[in-house]
DNA sequence: ATACGTGCAAAGTATTTGCAAACGG
DNA sequence: CCGTTTGCAAATACTTTGCACGTAT
């Protein structure tokens, strides 16, 4: 069965198998950015990103760290988030399914994640009675974190 | 009961009356973009909501606009949201507690509205379970319309 | 060899900010 | 009168695009 053989793949190496089998050519900028982003779980924006990558690599642009998450994204393979923070943010899509939204304090821009079946269920169901075929959501729950309330 | 006040009440009305309680002075450009935001239920953006102003009101200016609706935001009076379609949206907060979610066409860029119990109590219960004091949310559902799919 | 990926620079767009003048209470 | 709102213009961020060059197949 194949779940066990994407479960012992690290989001990396099933990103660059799922582009190589596009026939996405491989290239040094975009080798970069999914490095970066496979070592965070949740919300990286584009410039952060392209800092991290010139740690490394100080002749990549950030024109082409835009290109790869478009890329990324584009196969599923990274998901866009756009909070009103002044800028997207980047989180790898991971391959097992799980699953995750965010929760955004208001006042210090923090950020966690949450998981709830339930609520899983409930927008599954809403999808399959849409006359729209559903094949993505995102979940946003503002307030304030318990250090600002 | 003062629902029903509130239900006689337009929602421009109830906008200006709640400035008007919180001492924030009237003007013309608010109160233009008020009357703009009025007569959609769903989805403007500033740009579009200037435009719109300008046709009665030629001298406003778009920082106007956003002027406007920042303040709006901030008293719950509009919601803002932010799909990913190079711009945020705006809409009027109902007062009746009117509440709903959205579906975006990821071709034609077509936004339906929907409202689910199920997803809503979902929401409410994980709000409750969670650190942070909640008090806002979006869901947003991308896929293709029934015309794109 | 050929097409795709990349770096650089420049453009584009949404949004914010500074400041002087107009305006409401 | 005094402080808020507004108009205008300039600034700021993020993101996209054009083009020449490098690189993988």
């Amino acid at each position: 069965m194949r779940t066990g053989i994407i479960l012992r793949m690290s989001w990396a190496e099933h990103a660059r198998e799922v582009l190589r089998q596009a026939g996405v050519k491989p290239g040094a900028a975009r080798a970069a950015v999914i490095d970066v982003v496979a070592h965070q779980r949740c919300c990286l924006s584009a410039p952060a990103i392209h800092e991290e990558v010139r740690l490394r690599r100080p002749r990549v642009g950030l024109a082409s760290v835009y290109r790869a998450l478009q890329t990324l994204t584009e196969f599923g393979l990274v998901h866009r988030l756009d909070f009103h923070s002044g800028g997207a943010q980047y989180e790898p899509a991971q391959p097992s399914g799980d699953h995750h939204h965010h929760l955004i304090c208001g006042d210090c821009g923090k950020v966690e994640a949450f998981s709830d079946d339930w609520l899983e269920r409930a927008i599954h169901t809403v999808s399959e009675a849409s006359a729209f075929r559903i094949d993505e959501h995102d979940v946003v729950l503002r307030g304030r974190c318990e250090a600002c309330a």
